[in-house]
DNA sequence: CTATGTGCAAAATGTTTGCAGACGA
DNA sequence: TCGTCTGCAAACATTTTGCACATAG
């Protein structure tokens, strides 16, 4: 994973620097969807001299690359994934955790919609929004 | 139409006044899913006093009496519809407008997923992403 | 050695807030 | 009249940019 990240750069004459690895790690070892604040604290400790504008600006490489994928879920700031399959996110309303919808086949329904539109269609994203179970657990114990 | 913005606001406790209403109607006469900026700029020639504050704290008001929904298609601004239909949205990547996709039954698809996930959804927003025909058009012809 | 990358600080952008005067009910 | 609303300006949060120094190749 890491040596095809390595890979993936070189390959499109990006250098390889240990900011770059540290920041596709940061991503590919999470399902939390992380914001570039939520990465750059991550790295604190094992950076502590790392800028917020090397997040932004490598985040910006990956994704041109097609190694991570930006989600807006309604918030005021972006989230990145390093899992760049198509699969739908969900937001709880309460706490505000973006979570991943696995197990969903979102390919009939894209292809159906895609034959509706006069659009030439070249990728989407779906976004829930609800109560995750913890804070069901809360409102419901309150 | 008219008539049911001001009964709604006032159903609700919210005073009923001239910007409040040409906030909604720019909202309800267009299907362009304007941003903050665009609605005031439209409002500029009928209300040249009327300011950017006005058009973001009307823009919260209208959406707690769900008059409008808010949307974000991966923009650096959220846009705002005030047609509340369950309808997924498509942008387009060469000149940025957002269109809607009437005509598409999400609720099968919603349903389906719904059962998939321990969270209880209680909304959902799909964005598409292409090109439009008008670009489809120029990048062919150039 | 050279071109690219990093980190800092400043700027830009979109949105929110506080408050004095205006106005709807 | 009274409480809410408007418009302004300042504050805020996120993201982008410019540039001197550092570093990958």
């Amino acid at each position: 994973m890491e040596a095809s990240v390595t890979n993936m750069l070189r390959d499109k004459g990006f250098k390889v620097t240990p900011q770059r690895l540290a920041i596709y790690s940061v991503l590919a070892a999470t399902k939390s969807h992380p914001s570039a604040e939520m990465i750059f604290n991550d790295l604190q400790t094992l950076y502590p001299t790392m800028s917020l504008a090397t997040v932004y600006k490598t985040i910006d490489i990956l994704r041109e690359i097609g190694l991570v994928q930006v989600l807006n879920a309604g918030e005021d700031c972006f989230r990145y994934d390093a899992n760049t399959d198509d699969h739908p996110h969900i937001r709880c309303m309460s706490c505000g955790r973006v979570d991943d919808m696995d197990g969903v086949d979102v390919s009939g329904f894209v292809h159906t919609v895609s034959q509706t539109t006069s659009y030439q269609v070249t990728g989407q994203q779906f976004y829930f929004y609800g109560v995750c179970p913890d804070c069901q657990g809360k409102i419901s114990s309150n």
